[in-house]
DNA sequence: CCACAATACTTGGACTTCCGACTATCTGCC
DNA sequence: GGCAGATAGTCGGAAGTCCAAGTATTGTGG
């Protein structure tokens, strides 16, 4: 992908825009593609970071997810609800996981409906190489201060709430 | 989706977590969840207001930034390093928009490997009723202080700056 | 106790994003 | 002038996300 800086910030120009055309709601604008643009970048990272271990940033958050896990399992609903993604994000992920031995499926001990993903040790293996991967790059945030690592974090603590994060 | 909020922050829970292991990069760790979250949430509301228009988050933004440009067109490539996605994306992007007969593409007066996107009346009138929903939801953010607006776009320019977005 | 509703997961399809490879065109330097 | 390398865009394929719909199982109210 082409990366040639602009020669001005393209929020800052989208504001001037919008404000001139009266479309409201500037604050929010600025901000929503703020916040889009750094996922974008951070995301690019994070994976190109992963590619060598086979892994994508989605499929790493599936799996600390089990690794941090007390039994190592969780019904594939509660990885859903935790990540925040839809259940069929969750089967492709799950998927793509058994297929590389890292996780398999098994059958809830009571409930016939439910669907545990179970870490294997293989995937224990891979998961502590990508973390450690991760905090070598910083998680794609090295161009981030401390203190704007802690800012933004506090910002975007009320828009998960509200959202049902938690 | 199921949106079932869950009774802690699963970001301190990973913090803690994280931290138990020793994995380092803490900090970036969280923030790098929050801005994926955010971005998650961000990205759902405004898809869901822009459907009914027949529109995504993506052919909206370059059809905003045609209504911006001077002239009502730009080559692809500048609206790939505008909006810091890949020429594919690009590529795909203006197909759909060519397809609802929002956006045309013309042969460049000079070069003629190049080629320009330019926005149509039905564009026109089309991304001011976008705009005007987006405006509307607060494009996703209304979970969000005044304040926290501005210190989420305030921790997040220097990211930007150092990966190339100015 | 049994029909109806809720829950858990999967399948198929649409959309966006990326990468690698390819064609066409322009630019620069010998 | 002409060839090598850079630039612009497209195509095919892989991966992620979502929604709508379908199957299987569990829960519940009359």
């Amino acid at each position: 992908m082409t990366v040639v800086p602009l020669p001005f910030d393209p929020i800052a120009e989208a504001r001037r825009n919008w404000d001139a055309h009266e479309w409201g709601a500037t604050n929010q604008m600025a901000t929503a593609t703020a916040i889009t643009r750094a996922h974008q970048i951070l995301l690019r990272r994070i994976n190109a970071a992963l590619e060598p271990l086979g892994l994508t940033f989605s499929r790493f958050e599936a799996l600390a997810l089990l690794w941090f896990s007390r039994k190592g399992s969780l019904p594939l609903g509660k990885v859903g609800d935790r990540l925040q993604v839809h259940p069929t994000s969750v089967t492709n992920t799950v998927d793509r996981l058994e297929a590389d031995g890292l996780v398999d499926r098994i059958p809830h001990p009571t409930d016939r409906r439910t669907t545990l993903a179970r870490i294997t040790p293989a995937g224990r293996r891979r998961v502590v190489k990508a973390a450690d991967a991760l905090a070598e790059i910083g998680f794609g945030l090295e161009g981030m201060s401390p203190a704007d690592l802690a800012r933004a974090e506090g910002a975007l603590v009320d828009l998960r709430r509200e959202a049902g994060d938690f």
